[in-house]
DNA sequence: GCAGAACAGTTAACGCTGTAAACGGTAAGA
DNA sequence: TCTTACCGTTTACAGCGTTAACTGTTCTGC
């Protein structure tokens, strides 16, 4: 069913919400190639060059496009995460497992979104932070970081000490670590090589069974899947699967 | 230094590969956008719409040069693999260490390369079996296959037994495993699991590192992939880093 | 109340893209 | 020599991002 045009009743103006919305209902429905300004434009019964009116130009609104995703994502992570601490009384097996699941399933039921966010083929060549894409991102990592942190915290486990790793490493850990703050200060850098690594290991494998790059071995990665959840959690002193 | 355009004389007739190899200068060069049908042909002298008569579309040229990336990336791999053979005199450590060490190499040397082929953004939303693509796919596949079976049959190593992993999983690994013919026959279900696990950890890792998704954190990421490869190694059976 | 600025959109145009159709010249085989 | 296959051309179409110039509405300051 084509959806009729917004009518546009004189007074009233475009949104950029409206607009970034507009741009992520076609990269759903059609994919990446078909979010073009004109489309973009067509659906919401305006002419294209109008959206330079809200965005200096394609890609600056894509860029906008990516951070509202990230931010959605985090948000959807979270609530995951606040869901099964009140269904299992504060269990923090429980929410990081229903952290890990949820960003699975998402990528899963996203796949476009996923493609987007962490597939866009090399920014300027130099991933590096881009301003607008920065904020959404940052609040997607650190969903997962502050719920290690919590972790830890409630429940101390051990982790690499200093100087079991290479000189270079603890200096880049710890620059990330005082990069961020309250939050991390103070925490052994250990628990921020654990954190990454629990990063590529979930990033991994979400991202070859999204891409469907495991498909040539598996059909259904989710047992895999959980058996890297399996081997995650002693990592960071849980218990998983649960009992035997 | 601008190449001259390839002068035909006549009688000669352009050739798939060198078509090909123009795309990929022009990937390398100018990044992916820029591989378009004109500037392919422009830089052979030619129009456009002569490509046709070698391709069928944009989209299957660049699934040609995509295979022929496989290809040189898995020459490449086993280029490294025999060379550390030859200088080890067959150790086994270092075969597996210079594959996964060319691998990480390759990818930061030809990031582009690297998008193209891993990061293509959902052919057609369900990745499977592209009968161009999965020829060098498989290629590339096999040659840490092949060196992680040569590793297990010179040297067996604990691998989880059947009876531990979930139904559903040794199911698919039991297909996966017959599919892959003589190479595999009769081989422990759990090695096929231990060789995903290593792919999921290589491919995140290098991928992220790739992608620049890992610069939040890292701006150097050899040590954490140095890391990875100590912790992959008592999995395969193999002592890294060799000593303390 | 009215001039002028600020805003939100338009149309027209440029050069780019993938692709299709129709055509031309060369080379080889009967 | 006629025919056919091959390899390329020109022309054309629709769509793309982007710019420039323009129109109409709304808000602000005197």
């Amino acid at each position: 069913m084509v959806q009729a045009p917004r009518r546009r009743d004189r007074v009233r103006a475009a949104t950029t919400a409206e607009i970034k919305q507009t741009a992520r209902r076609i990269l759903v429905a059609e994919g990446p190639d078909a979010v073009s300004l004109r489309a973009i434009a067509r659906e919401m019964g305006m002419t294209a060059p109008a959206l330079y009116r809200y965005f200096g130009s394609h890609e600056e609104l894509l860029k906008h496009v990516i951070a509202d995703i990230f931010t959605e994502l985090a948000a959807d992570i979270r609530g995951a995460i606040v869901s099964a601490d009140a269904e299992s009384g504060g269990d923090m097996t429980a929410k990081v497992l229903a952290a890990c699941w949820e960003f699975r399933q998402w990528s899963l039921s996203h796949p476009r979104e996923f493609g987007l966010i962490f597939a866009t083929p090399l920014p300027g060549l130099h991933g590096q932070h881009d301003e607008i894409t920065s904020e959404g991102g940052g609040e997607f990592g650190n969903t997962f970081l502050v719920l290690m942190v919590e972790l830890y915290r409630k429940q101390p486990f051990p982790v690499p000490s200093d100087d079991e790793m290479d000189a270079d490493l603890t200096e880049q850990l710890e620059r990330y670590r005082d990069g961020l703050g309250q939050l991390t200060a103070g925490l052994p850098l250990g628990l921020m090589l654990i954190f990454l690594r629990c990063w590529v290991r979930l990033y991994g494998i979400v991202s070859l069974e999204v891409f469907g790059h495991l498909g040539f071995a598996l059909d259904d990665a989710r047992p895999m899947f959980e058996l890297m959840l399996a081997e995650m959690a002693p990592m960071v002193g849980l218990h998983y699967p649960p009992a035997s």
